[in-house]
DNA sequence: CTTGACTAGTTTGATATCGAACTATATAGT
DNA sequence: ACTATATAGTTCGATATCAAACTAGTCAAG
């Protein structure tokens, strides 16, 4: 392979890597503290997707351990913005609800990066971010079918 | 603002990060054991802009707390990667160094990356990867100098 | 039924991240 | 010079991430 290529990807790999990290510092100093952008998203997920889920479910949608899906979802369930229900088909197994609490949270996170976003668009337009988007997407696809099917 | 603005955003940075997870997952996984991205990431910098930095002008490079650099470093240190030489102009600081085995750690983490590489361009080509970077440079730049200048 | 393999979820322990407090040094104002 | 303020880096404490071990429940084979 020419180095080349491989410098390509790695300098596209590394500005997605700088663009996830500033915007999730960005994201997460709007959200009540003590809360992190796991939290949104899950939250955010149960409302896209719909409730219902397990936590197995919830973990392998984002790809994370399901430890660390149990650490987050002990930390909405404490809030009281989901509430868990056994599940009297398997009682091994749990299932996720979102709480009017966690969408009014999920609501309010989103309203509060209205300000961000349009400071964002004096440089950057959203014709701009709506052209490359497809083709993240595809590269996200990729990189989801190449990894271990096994979690 | 129009919710479509507000979509469109939403969807790019939550494309961006799920790649930002799923390469770093990816590209961790090659790495000697205990080693993480930020371990390459430092030593890439050193060898890309010139070692001799303090670690402070790293954590500001790299957008960590110093904090974070100062457990960063120590574990590049340990493993004999680098070298922290007192500064004798100003008692307070430190300069990093890059030492062979550093060289040679970095040099190996790329070589290591070739597989994963031409497995992604099978199915998202070089020149795709050529066609969204600029944008996204762009992007990190405005993201950049939205962030608050201390730190 | 019972046993063995499997699955859902939690717990444990180890490392990572990072704000805040702290130490040591430098520098500016008087 | 002396003091106040600022800076470089470390330490500390709290939370996050996650592999591995563990618990409890399911299911299939005999």
């Amino acid at each position: 392979m020419s180095d080349k290529r491989l410098a390509t990807f790695f300098r596209l790999f590394n500005e997605i890597g700088i663009i996830s990290q500033l915007s999730r510092a960005m994201f997460e100093l709007r959200l009540e503290h003590g809360f992190i952008l796991p939290h949104f998203s899950v939250l955010n997920h149960l409302i896209r997707v719909g409730d219902g889920k397990t936590p197995l479910e919830l973990s392998r949608a984002f790809q994370v351990p399901k430890a660390s899906m149990t650490h987050t979802l002990s930390g909405l369930e404490k809030a009281g913005y989901i509430e868990a229900r056994a599940n009297e088909q398997d009682k091994r197994s749990k299932q996720i609800f979102i709480t009017d609490a966690g969408r009014a949270f999920r609501d309010s996170a989103i309203q509060g990066l209205e300000p961000d976003v349009n400071e964002i668009t004096r440089y950057f337009t959203e014709e701009q971010a709506a052209a490359i988007t497809p083709a993240l997407t595809q590269l996200r696809e990729v990189l989801d079918n190449m990894r271990d099917p096994k979690k």
